[in-house]
DNA sequence: CGGGATCCCGATAGATACTG
DNA sequence: CAGTATCTATCGGGATCCCG
């Protein structure tokens, strides 16, 4: 990988890099999540529970790769405090927030078609 | 699954809705394919080979999958003619309709941020 | 022509344990 | 608190062959 990957998917339709960029079943929620603002790992953390299945909790594994992916498309900004206890939070790059209305518009729509009673 | 999976992903948020519904690499891209009008099942398979990269061509499985997970989800609709040599074709159902713009965010959003020069 | 059946493989996600 | 390391289960996709 180079180092902008925020703009791949060159030449080829708009949908396949959408689809690369989104893949994973976070990101876009992530996405979501961080419309209002920076949020922390463990917030985003707990915000994933709250509209999957309720079970189990995300592998920290897993929320961490998509949290550097979502970064490495340039989607999203990772700030470290350095402090200790550590804190981190993330928040949306202007990319990102152009980003929210496309979000939006998908969940309009599962919203109309997709819930039921 | 049950007989009726259309209505799938109630009480959850919508975008795992979404999620589920597009997941694969081509059933967006065969929605878009479809907002013209109705295609035959060998036109859509080479109408993803235009956008992709070109090398390879779909595997029949794949595709076939594709197609009845959308069809499944109501938002297309097989027709088989039954002729010999046999005649299939595929449309967009009102729901599927109402997905294109839908895409079409996608797509101008994809457009304008991760198509480069 | 429009698939189905089978085998294989890489990517991804979940669980668990550990750390700066 | 915010991750990393390892291991495994599962899934989606590609290739190939076959059939009505």
């Amino acid at each position: 990988m180079d180092k902008n990957d925020s703009k791949r998917g060159r030449g080829g339709c708009p949908v396949l890099a959408f689809q690369r960029m989104v893949s994973g079943k976070y990101k876009i929620r992530i996405l979501w999540d961080l419309k209002d603002g920076a949020r922390r790992y463990g917030e985003i953390r707990s915000g994933l529970l709250r509209g999957g299945d309720g079970s189990a909790a995300i592998a920290p594994r897993v929320l961490s790769r998509e949290l550097k992916a979502l970064a490495q498309f340039g989607l999203i900004q990772r700030k470290d405090y350095g402090t200790v206890p550590p804190k981190v939070d993330y928040r949306l790059t202007p990319m990102g927030k152009s980003f929210v209305p496309v979000i939006d518009a998908i969940r309009k729509w599962g919203h109309r078609h997709l819930t039921a009673a």
